[in-house]
DNA sequence: CCCATTTGTCACAGCTCTGTCATAGCTTTG
DNA sequence: CAAAGCTATGACAGAGCTGTGACAAATGGG
């Protein structure tokens, strides 16, 4: 996911930059108005955060140029209480708009808000672990020649992260992480999740043991089958 | 894979050590700046989990000083909300932050992002003394070609503290602070945990004598099997 | 709005791990 | 030589962990 952030402050865009790129997107930057165009035709970035007061060309014309072309969604970054702004902003088709000052973690709230809004996902990237494929975008498993098994969205995330550290073990601490964030989650969840995607291992590749295994009192891991097997 | 926690607040920094040893990692502390830039050289630890409020040479300082010789991979513990913070321990070469209140979960992501943007990745942390081998991460004991046998988690401290002093007589005392801390254990609670390794051991290795030598009076010590028995 | 699916929660059974205690045998000391 | 102390061993009980099944709540789609 790439994203164009577009502030002629630069350690504030710095700033956003940093924090984008640890929630995993890419970033490219712009400074003014006329090379943020010229940024968002080359980088074609998933989602555009704008300043309003910039150089060589404003924020909303760099709005209006945008939506004249593209629906790429824009967050627009406006200085407290500038009414006017933000409903001129919204009226050349920003998609929402954050306040300074904010915090990091009102950016990150604003940009999966507007992202989930515009309807837009990751590119697929089917991962292989063994004779274990995991199709992430349709939530697909198969296990060597068995059956296609569906997957819901958190099994889906826990045999990504499996199959991210196969060979070896998380713990549990790690693996709620991974699944449910950074406070979400527990050691029930987690109990009752891995028996749901032990069983839909199990309808994909009837008969084997158990591709997850337990370390008790440690954690889980993928256990990587024997092709002799 | 080894972690040197800086931290003045030692409630936190103990937490932030026991959670990071669960996760694997060895752990040593330092308290202040000064601290633990000669740890950072003695200890030549993978990841830094360093605060910015230090007395004898606040975290900023230490920052500075140690991306002016490595890059190692640094993570800052601020207090919530100071970008200014933030800021300036991202410009002098922090990988990341993480604000004060945090979860262990919260940790244990940020350690594992800035570990994998940096290209580590945990390395084995198998132990081998002599034909025994020890893999912490799964509790796993293997002695020569023999089968590999899990062990229970006093189990493998106890193995892995008589691992780390092979050759040595550990005294009953030193070897449970190593295992329960301190102040934790007895003896007969030492006696029946050797009791249960060298049962262990004997499973990984039938017919030897025992690994697990006692001398009297003293302690335990590992012995380093000779190559023609 | 309804239904199906997904997820969270709870209770229970079984197993593992650890601590404790009793006993036997060996070593040391008086 | 006897007694005391130390070490090893075996067994048992309790706490906690893990897996399982079922049901309720939440969510999303039609």
């Amino acid at each position: 996911m790439k994203a164009l952030i577009v502030d002629d402050d630069r350690v504030l865009a710095d700033v956003l930059a940093f924090t984008l790129r640890r929630e995993g997107y890419q970033v490219v930057q712009a400074f003014d108005g006329e090379t943020a165009l010229e940024r968002w035709q080359a980088d074609r970035p998933d989602l555009i955060i704008l300043d309003v007061n910039l150089p060589r060309l404003d924020g909303f014309s760099v709005c209006r140029r945008i939506r004249a072309q593209a629906d790429t969604p824009i967050l627009l970054l406006t200085v407290r209480d500038q009414e006017e702004d933000i409903l001129r902003g919204l009226g050349l088709g920003a998609d929402d708009y954050i306040t300074k000052p904010f915090s990091p973690r009102q950016l990150v709230a604003r940009t999966q808000a507007v992202l989930r809004r515009s309807g837009q996902r990751p590119t697929s990237s089917i991962r292989t672990v063994g004779d274990i494929q995991l199709d992430p975008s349709r939530r697909e498993l198969g296990v060597g020649q068995g059956p296609t098994v569906s997957l819901t969205p958190l099994e889906c995330q826990l045999l990504e992260c499996l199959m991210i550290n196969a060979g070896h073990v998380l713990t549990y601490d790690a693996i709620m992480a991974h699944v449910w964030g950074p406070e979400g989650g527990d050691r029930d969840m987690l109990r009752q999740l891995v028996r749901r995607l032990r069983q839909k291992l199990d309808q994909a590749c009837p008969g084997e043991s158990s591709r997850v295994e337990t370390v008790p009192g440690l954690g889980y891991g993928l256990v990587l089958a024997s092709v002799h097997s």
